[in-house]
DNA sequence: ACTATTTTGTGACGTATATCACATTTTACC
DNA sequence: GGTAAAATGTGATATACGTCACAAAATAGT
């Protein structure tokens, strides 16, 4: 199925980038995984997986960052959540009815590994510890991905965009100040309001000195404020 | 821990409810359960789990109708679904960090069990197929759920109430007529609008001779124009 | 380096829906 | 079965945010 050259090393053993449920596999469940796998790279605003397609492979990010999202309009575009590495992609939807639900596309340059789903799902059959860690996952990225979606719709303007800063700083970049990964466009999409909107926020941010923004870069000058704004709504 | 008379009969075994998951196991795992859990029943309106208390016990819901929401803030609520019998609840919040996310309260007489959730937690890891089928289970629930808040978000109301509606007759009820069970002020938190603006849009429906309403009794009239507006947003 | 394209900022305007206030009906409870 | 409490319906009013339109700036492609 793949070169010689590809696996005639243990790759996935030596992987520096394991999951936490891959760490728990064993020397010789991980060769199968070697051997029914294939790593590869993606450009910079390509996109890795189409809503609606079916899987043949499971998806691992293994570095950069992805935005998972869906268009159910024609134009609008929601975007559900920055993916950061060490993830799997759209494991709901495999274990769902194998329609992928979601679009991934990268935010940058990032490196993936496509894991046949025959052998995943035969070692989450026969090794319960790996099972319950992709349940773990599973249940972790629903927990958030809902939760930031509830507060969400019960906040105002305001208050989605302090929660998206905090989104940033707290969870995908942990500093803060970072360099935004997409347009202002894809901003508003996250959070659910239209561009201009977004953008006017932003400014007012600020005029109030809340943050420093310049172009992509984006610093955060006064936290409790941002972090009061982001409770109060 | 338990009192002779619950556990001297294997009633899991026989148990006509159970999930599909647990169709998997067999009589001495299934055995285990049965010493492991408990039967019981919750009056309508009373709650069975709240929001950020700790698990020890898994809940399967036997039998009726269960109302899974969250208090962000103090007074307006959100429904974030209605679970029907054979499911168990607050899966993902027992795999992320077991603290409940979400609270659940029954909204007629029901039947539930009360699962150990080291029994429970054993048999994943040493039932490959059992631990299959819940992965299943979350990850149904989780795309189910987050479908129909993205769906919702963008959405206006006229689109939300019909969602709402055909939610109730095509998963709920399976059928074109039904008691809504519960108060319009719940209704409209399902559909995250004031109660005010959802009884308006019912009202609207019916003139419009949509649907026929009274109390909480809902009947479908015209089904094709109902799917349209909810497509159409 | 130059042009085409995309992204961003900004004002004016409209509207969907929340909020408030209160009357009416239904439900719950001694 | 009668009273208190909760749920429901309805109009008036306010406002947050989307939409439209266009100019300026930044980015990309040759």
């Amino acid at each position: 199925m793949f070169s010689d050259s590809v696996y005639k090393k243990n790759r996935c053993n030596d992987c520096k980038d394991k999951s936490c449920a891959a760490a728990i596999l064993t020397r010789n469940e991980l060769e199968q995984i070697n051997f029914n796998s294939r790593e590869s790279e993606v450009k910079k605003g390509e996109i890795i997986l189409h809503q609606g397609s079916l899987t043949s492979h499971i998806i691992y990010l293994k570095s950069g960052l992805v935005k998972e999202f869906v268009k159910p309009a024609n134009d609008r575009e929601q975007i559900l959540s920055i993916v950061k590495e060490h993830t799997y992609l759209g494991l709901s939807s495999l274990f769902g009815d194998r329609i992928n639900h979601y679009s991934y596309s990268a935010l940058e340059d990032i490196k993936v590994c496509y894991i046949d789903i025959n052998i995943f799902n035969k070692l989450i059959k026969e090794n319960g510890g790996f099972a319950y860690e992709i349940l773990v996952s599973v249940s972790r990225d629903s927990l958030n991905n809902f939760h930031r979606f509830v507060n969400q719709s019960q906040k105002r303007i305001y208050g989605r965009v302090a929660d998206a800063i905090l989104y940033f700083a707290k969870i995908i970049y942990e500093a803060n100040e970072f360099d935004l990964p997409f347009t202002r466009k894809e901003f508003a999409d996250l959070i659910g309001v239209s561009r201009e909107s977004g953008t006017r926020a932003l400014i007012k941010f600020k005029e109030e000195g809340i943050i420093n923004i310049n172009g992509r870069f984006l610093e955060i000058k006064k936290m409790e404020l941002l972090e009061q704004i982001s409770k109060k709504g």
